[in-house]
DNA sequence: CTGTTAGCGCATTCAG
DNA sequence: CTGAATGCGCTAACAG
C-alpha cells in the first residue's frame, strides 16, 4: 500500500470538473478513506478521540502518520465558527511585555489556543490597523495594552462583541474587561516615598506621554503628589524619551543642565533610570548621595546593577496569564461568565540602593 | 434606509433551512445586496480596486461603512489557498528579538501579510508543537531561528513545501535559505582580540547550549581559539548560564572561585557581560585592568554603562528585514525565484572601555 | 469591466 | 457510537 494522496480517487472523469486542486494537500477525505471510514470519525478522533471507539481510532492514527496529513485551521475555524485564537497588542516587543506575553501563552497554550501579537510602536493608529487585521482573522479574543484607544476600535470592538481585557493600568470604565495596577497611584507612592526621604528638587525622567495612558497616569502621579507637598515640578523639572537606556543619560543631563541642583531623579522606566544612574556615575555624581534615582518596573537589570536600583515591581507575568484566565473564562463556557470588570493586581515599591 | 445587517432577507422560509448562522455577521452577500451589485464586484473593489469602476468602487464603499462590513480572512484563505500570514519562531521573545521582529514586520506590513509569533523557551519539543499549528493555520511561510531543529520540523517542512527561511547563524546546508551571521567566527575574533591585548587566562560565560547552535558555535570558537593559541580553555573555565543579568554575576563568581587568576571574561551576551562587570565592580576588582569583560550582541545597554562593553555588533534587525524579504520573494513571483541560499550579513567587533 | 458557478476542507446537525 | 447531508464566507475560473 504506497503512500500516495488521493490522485489515484479522480479516475478520468468527464471534462468539466475540478478546476482547482492539482492534488495538493491531505485532506480529511484521504485520511477517512485510507482508514476506511467516514470523515466525521476523523474529525471526531482528532478533536475528542474518547467520543470514538479504539479501534476506529487507531486506524484514524496510523492513516494520519501515512498521510502526513496536517489538520486544515481555516476550514475547521470557517465551520464552527471560532478559531481558538487570542491576539495580543503590545506597544513594543522588549523583555517587560515579553514577561507578559509569557503569561498569556503558559495560560492559552494547555488550552489549545495560539496567541497572535502585534506592535504598535505606541501609535494608537497602528492599534487600529493591526485590531481590524486580527478581526478579519476572527481572533476569539483580543488582549489590549492600556486604556487609551481610537474611536474606531471601541466602536468595532463593541459592535463585533469580541470578548476584550485591557492589561497594565486601571480604569473605571473598561472597554469590557481590565487587569492591571494603578499607575497614577504607583507613581505617587514613589514620589511620596522620595519626599519622605528629604528630597525636595525631585526631577522627571518619563515616557512619551501621546497616545500612552501608562505613562500619562504616571507623570500625573508624581505632579500631583509633588503639588500636594507644595514642592515644584513645573514643565523644566520633566523631562520626556524613549524608553532605551541611552535616552536615560541624555535626559539626566537635561535636568542636570537645567537644575543643577535637583537632589533626586524619578524616572518612570527602569530603562531610564538605569541610563541616568550611569551618566551620573560617569560625571562623578554620587549615588544616592547627591542626588537619588528611583525607576519603574522592576526589570531585570534594576537589582544587577551597581548601587542597586529602587524601582516600582509590578505584576507583568501576572497580568498576562490574569488576563489570559479572563478571557478563557468567556471563551470556555457557554453563558457569558463574568468575572469581575476591573482586576487590581497592585504594586510594591522596592526601596534598594540607589535612594 | 436603516442599517440593518439583512436579517430581513430571510423572509419566513419553508421549515427545513437555515440550521447556523443566527443572523450574526455581516457578509460579502450583505454589502453586495446593499450596494446593488455582485459579490464578485465587491470582492474585487476589496482586493483590487483598480479593477473596479469607480462608480462600483464608491458604492462598495459606502455600502461596507453602512453595514460595517469585516472581511473574512478565514473564508479568504480557504478559498484563495493562501494567509497572507508567515509565522516566526524566535527562542524568547525579549529586547534582542524584538529588534528582529521588527525588521520582519517592517518588511511584512507594507506588503499585507502579517506576522505571527512563536516563542520555544529555547526547546526543540516546544519549536516542533508551534511549527504544527502554525502549518495548521497554512502559514504562507516560516521564519526559524537557528539552524538546529527536530527531525519532525524537517520532514514536515519539506513535505509540505513551505518556504523557510532560518535567521541568526550560518550553516552550508540550509532547510531551505538562511540569512544570518558566523557565530563560530565572531567568537573566534573576539577571542582573538582579547588574546592580542595580551591576555591569557579568559573565562567563557555562555548561553546553555542545549538546542542552541547559535550558543554552541560561539562556544566552540571560543575553544578553538584559544587551543589555537595554546592557552588553557578547559570545563572549568567556563560557565553556562540563562541570559539574565543576574546570572551573568553569578557565573562571574563561579569563574573567580575556580580561577581567581583570570584576567579576561568573554561572555557570549551583553546580558551576562553585564551582570559579570557590575559583580566585578561590586567586588572591588578593576575592568579593564584587573579583568578585561567583553560581551556580544551590542545591546543598547552595553554603550550606556560605565565604562561601556566591548562587544560584537550582530545585526539583529537587518537579520529580521532581509529574511522576511526573501521570504516574499518567493512568495509574491510566480516562478520560484531563489536568491541566495546562505546570506551571510556580518558582523562587527565593538572595542570600547572594557577590555 | 462585471456576473455566474462551483468548490476550498471541515464541523454541525440530525438520523441510524 | 457512527454516518450523510449541508453550508461556513469567500474567490478562481470562466463567460459575457
Amino acid at each position: 500500500m504506497s503512500i500516495s494522496n488521493g490522485d489515484d480517487a479522480e479516475k478520468a472523469e468527464g471534462p468539466i470538473r475540478q478546476r482547482r486542486r492539482a492534488g495538493e494537500q491531505v485532506r480529511m477525505t484521504d485520511v477517512a478513506a485510507r482508514a476506511g471510514v467516514s470523515v466525521m470519525s476523523v474529525s471526531r478522533a482528532i478533536r475528542d478521540p474518547e467520543r470514538v471507539s479504539p479501534k476506529i481510532r487507531a486506524r484514524v492514527e496510523k492513516a494520519m502518520r501515512e498521510t502526513g496529513y496536517v489538520p486544515n485551521a481555516l476550514a475547521s475555524s470557517l465551520a464552527s465558527q471560532r478559531t481558538r485564537i487570542v491576539a495580543a497588542i503590545v506597544p513594543f516587543i522588549n523583555a517587560s511585555f515579553g514577561d507578559t506575553i509569557r503569561g498569556i501563552t503558559d495560560v492559552l497554550h494547555p488550552s489549545g489556543y495560539e496567541l497572535l501579537i502585534g506592535e504598535t510602536g505606541h501609535s494608537m493608529q497602528v492599534e487600529e490597523r493591526l485590531t481590524n487585521a486580527f478581526l478579519s482573522h476572527r481572533v476569539d479574543g483580543l488582549l489590549l495594552t492600556g486604556h487609551s484607544h481610537t474611536q474606531g476600535v471601541r466602536e468595532r470592538l463593541r459592535n463585533l462583541k469580541v470578548p476584550v481585557v485591557e492589561t497594565w493600568n486601571l480604569t473605571d470604565e473598561p472597554m469590557d474587561q481590565i487587569v492591571g495596577f494603578s499607575n497614577y497611584e504607583a507613581a505617587r507612592a514613589m514620589t511620596r516615598y522620595l519626599i519622605g526621604q528629604g528630597r525636595r528638587h525631585i526631577g522627571y525622567l518619563g515616557g512619551i506621554t501621546k497616545d500612552n495612558d501608562r505613562a500619562t497616569d504616571r507623570e500625573r502621579g508624581y505632579i500631583d503628589e509633588m503639588t500636594v507637598a507644595d514642592l515644584p515640578c513645573d514643565r523644566s523639572l520633566r523631562s520626556y524619551r524613549k524608553l532605551e537606556f541611552r535616552h536615560g543619560g541624555e535626559g539626566c543631563e537635561e535636568l542636570l543642565e537645567r537644575h543643577p541642583d535637583i537632589d533626586a531623579i524619578f524616572a518612570a522606566s527602569d530603562m531610564l533610570a538605569v541610563g541616568a544612574l550611569f551618566r551620573c556615575i560617569k560625571r562623578g555624581i554620587a549615588v544616592p548621595d547627591d542626588i537619588a534615582i528611583a525607576g519603574f518596573d522592576d526589570s531585570d537589570i534594576s537589582s544587577a546593577i551597581h548601587p542597586a536600583l529602587t524601582t516600582v515591581r509590578v505584576p507583568r507575568y501576572e497580568m498576562g496569564s490574569r488576563a489570559a484566565q479572563m478571557l478563557l473564562q468567556r471563551l470556555d463556557t457557554d453563558e457569558e461568565t463574568y468575572g469581575q470588570k476591573v482586576v487590581d493586581l497592585g504594586f510594591e515599591i522596592l526601596i534598594r540602593d540607589s535612594t
